[in-house]
DNA sequence: ATCTTCCCGATGGACTAACTCGGGAAGGCA
DNA sequence: TGCCTTCCCGAGTTAGTCCATCGGGAAGAT
């Protein structure tokens, strides 16, 4: 698996709106400028996000996104699945299975390659945004009590 | 984390050498030929292998390669590391400490994939190539008891 | 001397990552 | 009705990586 800096700006760009959730909707702009990510780029993203239900959009002079489900309803699996696809080291899940009964000769290799897989999964699929928007903050407390002005 | 095409060879061809253990030295025309792989691109994956200390080589007409250390000895994470790089799903271990430290304002978020990151390597890192072999032998007598005819 | 093998740098095509451009469509407001 | 601000969307660019191949050179056995 491999998080791309597309996946690391999705991800930041949902625990922006994440903050703000149940306070409307926040432009591509805004999100980009706060978060230091090329706005274009961004733009991308987030329609990708939207056409999968994860966020949606107002148009016109006061426009936006916001998250489409509350924070504790999207994991991060989901989004990285998206945005970088399968989390598996080598292909996808469905493929090393595929694997491992078409060639048994080093189906035990592909069997722990599933296995780091699995971890994964089981971390990514049980940890919502809420949390990380939580563990953010408990860090910005920590840091931000004896020093760095932001970045 | 990704395992390429070049990862999947090398370990394909360590286990190949390790079933041999013992038995002297072996071709890479031959560990080409009996696993599928380009016999070019699997003699610079065994260089880079022997600069590395996991594989030893003879030259000369009775030539070949063999494992530099016993099978029990090596474990996956050297060879992915190795050909493929770090294990994080992002970057590499410090520097995804570095981050964390740098920009508490997402640490979180970094804290996630660095839990990722230990998930995988505590696999790899006490996954031995014999264990791998021993799987890949249990797979081979319950596959080939009904079916398929090696590949 | 002459095979056979490993050693090693250079190259090439396909693909992806990370952006960037330019224009179009929807929606609020005067 | 214009007008402006926002999202919408396809196409293009640059740099880099992946996978593989070529061609020759050096070491070693017989």
């Amino acid at each position: 698996m491999k998080v791309s800096k597309k996946g690391e700006y999705g991800i930041r760009a949902l625990c922006h709106l994440a903050e703000r959730h149940g306070e409307g909707v926040v432009q591509i702009r805004e999100i980009a400028r706060l978060e230091s990510i090329p706005s274009k780029f961004l733009e991308g993203i987030l329609l990708q996000m939207k056409a999968a239900g994860i966020v949606r959009s107002r148009r016109g002079i006061d426009g936006g996104y916001a998250l489409a489900r509350p924070p504790e309803e999207i994991v991060l699996a989901e989004v990285i699945r998206l945005l970088d696809g399968p989390l598996a080291p080598m292909g996808s899940a469905a493929e090393l299975r595929e694997l491992m009964h078409r060639s048994p000769r080093h189906a035990g290799f592909y069997e722990v390659l599933m296995d780091v897989r699995n971890a994964a999964a089981a971390i990514l699929d049980r940890t919502t945004l809420k949390e990380v928007v939580e563990r953010n903050a408990r860090f910005r407390k920590r840091a931000g009590a004896r020093s760095s002005p932001e970045v």
